[in-house]
DNA sequence: TCTGGGGTCCTAGGACCC
DNA sequence: TCTGGGGTCCTAGGACCC
């Protein structure tokens, strides 16, 4: 524990409805549900005036809609969070060299470890708290700068604590919690504002009586053991005693990768989940390969039609990252698991990564003969397609367009062969909205646009650097 | 129109080894 | 020989987080 509260936690606000609202100023102040679209969608973020309404992350998105059927649905844009996101640690990263992301929208900073940890270890108390402060608020300020987006931010003795301030600072706030104040001020708050508690942990504490974090301290680590397991245990006694040593940790690098879908309808035939779970695979491996990564054990999972989930997993004899053992692997796992009744998800993942290392020979053959065996499979699953076969495109709402003639937009519906598009960006004022031919050859997909028109972000050819503010773009 | 997708950590039993 | 004990790996499942 530190005497001063040098570790700030940084939370952006509704981070996925701000990007978006920050992108599509006629959604401005009004509500704004980004998450999947479809019939088994759930809510990934709402809009504070979405929350008004009481829908929030996780809630099914059918209920969201009976909710608040007003507000504007949409599919997520994660390269333009991605984007924002890494600007956001980028000036994390000015404070400190020790910023530890949790997700896109939030981050632990130990600024002891930074530019200012000299002033602040020197720093009596107060000077240094209010050095802190003063920190959090330029970092703050910072971030509406250069992205347009709030975020909050907790200072504090701990990571634990931290946290604990970010939530109370929200929305667009600081926090500050005084170092010695911890057991004050967490006595009070439901144990569910402990990370780690959850639903089923909950449950468990409150049969045995225990519904403050008070309480907890009170009942003490024996008690918290017996009811929670070992591990568990020990670690809610010592946060509710305010305790917490865990450092802040850079770069960590990602212990497994995976991938899953859910389906709209139920996946009844075997050969059918065979072919879904050898793409998933393939999607899988690509993400493994863009990492530099490699992994040893290869988990299949499925969920069934009545929500049971299970997994299956094989471990290999060395680390691999070739396509075509992982998606035997993943096939054969697949063979084994009982799917009467349907089967609602599938997923491949790869765990017990290892940094890419030099094939050996017998690994490189592999490799050659999976290739051969991937072409042949390609040619066999898919035959060449109709001469004149139209390829409809998909118009998700909430996607970047750009038209021909009215430049850069986004999909605001679609349906019965048409296409609705609000052409609107980032810098300007609501737009003027234009229906189109689903398959209007002047309508194309295209990338997001930074929130800051000097904000150059320096991605591939198209689309994103349109109106990069180049010399002589005028007003 | 009930329940996403990508992760992390922990537990527990059996195999296997010394 | 009616039965050890600890460590590690593997597998499966579950809780939790954003």
């Amino acid at each position: 524990m530190r005497s001063l509260p040098s570790i700030i936690h940084l939370d952006m606000d509704a981070f996925f409805a701000a990007v978006e609202q920050a992108a599509k100023p006629s959604l401005r102040g009004k509500p704004v549900v980004v998450g999947g679209l479809g019939g088994r969608g759930v809510v990934s973020t709402a809009s504070y005036e979405a929350r008004r309404f009481g829908v929030h992350s996780a809630m099914p998105m059918a209920q969201a809609r009976r909710l608040c059927p007003n507000a504007a649905f949409l599919a997520g844009r994660f390269e333009a969070y991605r984007q924002n996101s890494e600007i956001v640690m980028g000036l994390l990263r000015q404070l400190s060299p020790l910023v530890q992301p949790l997700s896109l929208d939030e981050a632990f900073v130990d600024l002891e470890a930074g530019p200012y940890g000299p002033a602040l270890l020197e720093a009596d108390h107060e000077t240094g708290e209010r050095l802190v402060l003063a920190l959090a608020e330029d970092l703050r300020a910072d971030i509406q700068r250069a992205t347009g987006l709030t975020g909050s931010v907790g200072a504090a003795g701990s990571k634990l604590m931290a946290k604990i301030a970010s939530e109370q600072a929200k929305p667009d706030g600081l926090v500050m919690i005084e170092p010695g104040q911890e057991r004050a001020v967490l006595g009070p708050m439901p144990v569910r504002a402990l990370p780690g508690i959850g639903p089923a942990t909950e449950q468990v504490l409150r049969r045995a009586g225990l519904s403050t974090v008070a309480d907890l301290a009170e009942a003490g680590e024996a008690e918290l053991v017996q009811l929670v397991g070992r591990a568990h245990g020990a670690g809610i006694f010592q946060m509710s005693i305010g305790l917490d040593e865990r450092p802040v940790i850079a770069d960590q690098d990602a212990k497994s990768v995976s991938v899953e879908d859910t389906y709209e309808v139920d996946l009844a035939d075997r050969e059918r989940v065979l072919r879904e779970v050898e793409a998933l695979a393939g999607r899988c491996v690509r993400r493994l390969r863009a990492a530099g990564r490699s992994g040893r054990t290869v988990v299949l999972k499925v969920r069934r039609f009545d929500f049971s989930t299970l997994t299956r997993s094989e471990t290999l004899g060395g680390p691999t990252d070739d396509e075509a053992v992982i998606t035997a692997t993943a096939r054969r796992l697949a063979e084994q698991v009982e799917i009467t009744g349907g089967v609602r998800l599938l997923g491949v993942g790869v765990a017990q990564l290892a940094d890419y290392t030099q094939e050996d020979l017998f690994a490189q053959a592999l490799r050659e003969e999976a290739a051969e065996h991937a072409e042949a499979a390609a040619e066999a699953e898919e035959p060449e397609a109709e001469p004149e076969a139209v390829v409809v495109r998909r118009w998700v709402p909430g996607q970047d367009v750009r038209h021909e003639e009215f430049g850069p937009g986004w999909v605001q519906g679609s349906g019965v062969g048409r296409v609705t598009v609000r052409f609107e960006t980032p810098w300007d004022g609501p737009g003027r909205v234009r229906t189109f031919a689903v398959d209007d050859p002047a309508l194309e997909p295209s990338r997001p646009l930074p929130l800051r028109r000097d904000a150059g972000v320096d991605e591939g050819p198209d689309g994103a650097s349109e109106g990069n503010g180049g010399p002589g773009e005028g007003a």
